[in-house]
DNA sequence: TCAGATATTGTTATATTATAACATACCATT
DNA sequence: AATGGTATGTTATAATATAACAATATCTGA
């Protein structure tokens, strides 16, 4: 299974490459868990904060600071640079969001119970990017750390390219 | 001395962590190698160009644009943003540099004979950046973009952390 | 060699992304 | 309410990158 891509496989693919399709359903979700994981950890999710971080679940794809800052200023008069990059800071530095490094922009992280560095597929068409695990991707970068006495801290593993959807058009 | 690792496996991974130590040679021989490529590709190396790959390489450290500009101005006074990222352009799309997305920076090819994405380990505390094979990595990326039916393109691949010589400071 | 085509570089202006620095407001505990 | 820490407001600027058009150099074929 794999290697070759049967047609089963294509269509497995195709339903998998992203999950739930219910993008609502995702945005509540993923407020509610930050919310506990902020409670549980004694940090603030202040209504700015939670809102940035609404305002990047519901945008389907990667966001960056000054897209989420035009939202920011339509309902928030005082909102400026500092005060999205401070929340993104926060957020970050929570593991709710990721920053996609060859974007300069932001998305939600599907995983923020654990701690981890992710692992991005971004389709270059429809700008589109999912996060996945990465183990075996994980391990082989820590094998050749070891090998050369490196020690890892953070991780950026990115690729681009095209999604199922996109490979067609 | 590092985590468990053995004495023995520490002084390899000393000796490893670059290769040469003679920069200077380093520096002749990427712009000797990259001055063939190019004229295998029949693309011309031009002298500014030339000269930004060998700026790269001089440093020892990934540099950003605005470093390489600052160095250029001073030997070339007409200079401007764009003449560097020309430059780098036409290197990159030549193989003959990388960026580093984590850094917005450029570090010199070390295989630039083939394309590829390269894998970087970049020292937090001294700034050092060492390019490495990934054959393991690349494989398992692939097999997890298979599986989900997303074809790459291209990979950004990046570790910050502790070269050796910094773990212990 | 010359004219035209293409590639490269010059030049000016501006877009995009991110942070510094200091002031004010909030809010949790005493 | 006073205190001290955290969060946000506010102004300014730094750092990174590209657009657009002009001038020059190089290449190619007649």
């Amino acid at each position: 299974m794999r290697k070759k891509t049967t047609t089963k496989n294509t269509v497995k693919a195709n339903r998998n490459w992203r999950g739930s399709h219910d993008h609502n359903a995702c945005v509540v979700d993923a407020l509610s868990t930050a919310s506990s994981l902020c409670d549980k950890r004694r940090v603030r999710l202040t209504a700015l904060r939670r809102r940035v971080l609404e305002l990047i679940w519901s945008s389907h794809k990667p966001i960056g600071a000054y897209a989420l800052l035009d939202i920011l200023k339509s309902e928030h008069s005082s909102a400026q640079p500092p005060t999205v990059y401070r929340a993104l800071d926060f957020l970050k530095e929570q593991g709710l969001v990721h920053r996609i490094e060859s974007l300069n922009a932001f998305i939600g992280c599907t995983e923020p119970y654990h701690s981890h560095s992710g692992m991005f597929f971004i389709c270059d068409h429809c700008g589109d990017a999912v996060e996945m695990e990465g183990a075996g991707i994980d391990a082989a970068m820590q094998n050749t750390a070891e090998a050369r006495g490196f020690q890892i801290q953070t991780r950026t593993i990115e690729a681009s390219g095209l999604c199922p959807g996109c490979q067609m058009a």
